[in-house]
DNA sequence: AATCGTAACGAAATCGTTTGCGTGTTAAAA
DNA sequence: TTTTAACACGCAAACGATTTCGTTACGATT
């Protein structure tokens, strides 16, 4: 069991110095060609590669992003991760992901974890308890700390940072208004409590929508959801006898749970009801009816997202300060919940 | 913008030197009662945290754990990864994820970048490219240099070293009786090409269980998908006109798209053609019909590897080296698509 | 012969931290 | 007053790599 072969040992058993060695393997014209040969044969031989621990602390630069999410187990999540990784790569960075649980102190933890010393900027979606909580002390010590934070989907306005949203108002419209166009009037809302950003904002699209159609917002067709581990029994209760001919819910997980309820109270999908979700993941995808949706772009996001932050790594000019918020098309996906578009 | 804040820095503030500010903040007795107040107020002020980068090259340790999955969009994965999350944090460790995306030479790259320096240990499960390929020199390099490697789920049987798997072959077997018992006597099996190794061993089980009930295999009912972006046309062919009466399907995907097939032929399941797959994920709980299907337990998989490898990791006494093979429980989970269990 | 140039290499600083050991000061013991 | 021990602290090496700035040695030039 071989350990892992230094400079060092490269230069003693050459008896060489560690400088020779060095220059050897970059190929510096100082050294004859001789010794260039031979130190690469034997580094070769050796299987040598430099320790990124000690390149990290001498140039003072890890070239690796960390990226904290809320949960790793989630569809969407991962499509950004994707595309996070895809650019980093292309630019020679490495990739560190760490889930917050949708824990506040994780998220704290993970952040001043990565912070010191493990990477060289940061890619973060903040945790329900973080938005909840409203506090968000240990981002902004971060970037006092002079490392670049980049915001993305989940983010706090109050923060002056960049950002990488999708237009969730405008989502949330649109999969109203295509309910709309294709005809319902009663259109129940199934949406999470209001410090969800996301869910907030798609909230507000819905209404927007019924007012450019003229129809009034009632409130008695809102359910804001809590507890998403019950939810299908509050639904239940919520839609029970309630007229109406379509819903839009701004998740996965609760479309489905409402496709399954209207099935259990004897309506289908989408002649009696129309469904509209939001998130293009796999069960939207493949659920029976397949079910109609808001793409976010996902992949596209993380792409845009890694990108903006590596720019910043990279042209760190000390200059001026200034932070862009970046925001993603999304797109109505039409599927058989809506009548098969 | 004020940079981050070394040693040096407060010990030059200060008026000390470097030692006696690390041994102050570490609670030294060696150090007056007077000066460790005064350096930990002052660290606190300026929010000192030692440098990781520096620690890890001092110790040569990383305190960090690098995982290697095929894919992360892929929900057993990401539930695995929960598991090892969760255990590596309770001891201290931190996690490094990189997804290899099937590449075997992008797991090769990853498994380099993160052996020079960046982990401790590996957890990995390899790409299908992989184990078509059948090369795992990378893997050999890895543990030939003193670095740790447990893989799990998608192992190299030639390979030695430690393994956490589930019992795929009792786990095919299983969900096949489980159709058998229910009164099923054509079942189709839908699976993967044979290089994909949990793909072989579950179609195995199948065969072994329809030999416990005397059923003669018929190959004509087994479909291996190299394709899977087009698994549905090839599914649809493959069932045109086949007179089962129940199917197993080696994951999800398949499975929902065998249903929607089966939906498509004018067939009904569980009634007419009853269904199970593998891997709970969220496309079988929450399908309708809800699959019946076999859990992988991922995160108890997850939590059993990070748990070999710290073992590993800490009890480095050079001694014997012994490797061990866990075989985790899969439990099977009956639900709608098998006609209520 | 004195100077210069240059090829080929080495010493040492640096990144940030830890730690064993040495040293100067002071107060208590002899 | 001298010895001694405790106390409080600093020095320096070490981790592995890079890079600047020497330092040789030797042939060529004047």
């Amino acid at each position: 069991m071989k350990q892992k072969v230094t400079l060092k040992q490269i230069a003693k058993e050459l008896d060489v110095s560690i400088s020779t060695v060095s220059k050897a393997l970059k190929g510096s014209k100082e050294i004859s060609e001789d010794t260039r040969q031979k130190v690469k044969a034997f580094a070769k031989l050796y299987n040598y590669k430099p320790n990124n621990i000690a390149l990290s602390l001498k140039n003072r630069k890890t070239k690796t992003i960390g990226v904290i999410i809320p949960e790793i187990v989630h569809h969407f999540f991962t499509t950004v991760i994707g595309g996070i990784e895809k650019v980093a790569n292309a630019n020679g960075y490495n990739v560190i992901i760490c889930s917050s649980n949708n824990s506040f102190d994780k998220e704290v933890l993970n952040m001043e974890l990565l912070a010191s010393g493990s990477a060289d900027g940061f890619i973060i979606s903040v945790a329900k308890e973080t938005q909840q909580k409203d506090d968000h002390h240990h981002i902004i010590e971060t970037m006092n700390q002079g490392m670049p934070v980049i915001m993305f989907d989940r983010v706090i306005d109050e923060l002056i940072c960049d950002k990488v949203i999708i237009d969730d108002i405008r989502g949330g419209q649109n999969a109203t208004s295509h309910l709309l166009s294709n005809g319902c009037r009663r259109i129940a809302l199934i949406t999470t409590v209001d410090y969800v950003s996301v869910g907030k904002l798609r909230t507000k699209g819905y209404s927007r929508a019924l007012m450019a159609y003229d129809v009034p917002v009632d409130e008695d067709l809102i359910l804001k959801i809590e507890d998403v581990t019950h939810c299908e029994d509050t639904i239940h209760e919520f839609l029970k006898d309630k007229d109406i001919d379509g819903v839009f819910a701004v998740n996965e997980l609760f479309a489905v749970t409402v496709a399954r309820v209207l099935k259990n109270q004897g309506k289908t999908v989408p002649d009696d009801v129309a469904l509209i979700g939001f998130t293009d993941g796999i069960l939207s995808k493949h659920f029976i009816p397949s079910l109609s949706t808001v793409s976010q772009h996902g992949a596209q996001m993380g792409e845009r997202t890694a990108q903006l932050l590596i720019d910043k790594l990279e042209n760190n000019e000390e200059g001026i300060e200034e932070y862009k918020t970046v925001i993603i098309d999304t797109s109505l996906i039409q599927r058989e919940s809506t009548g098969k578009g």
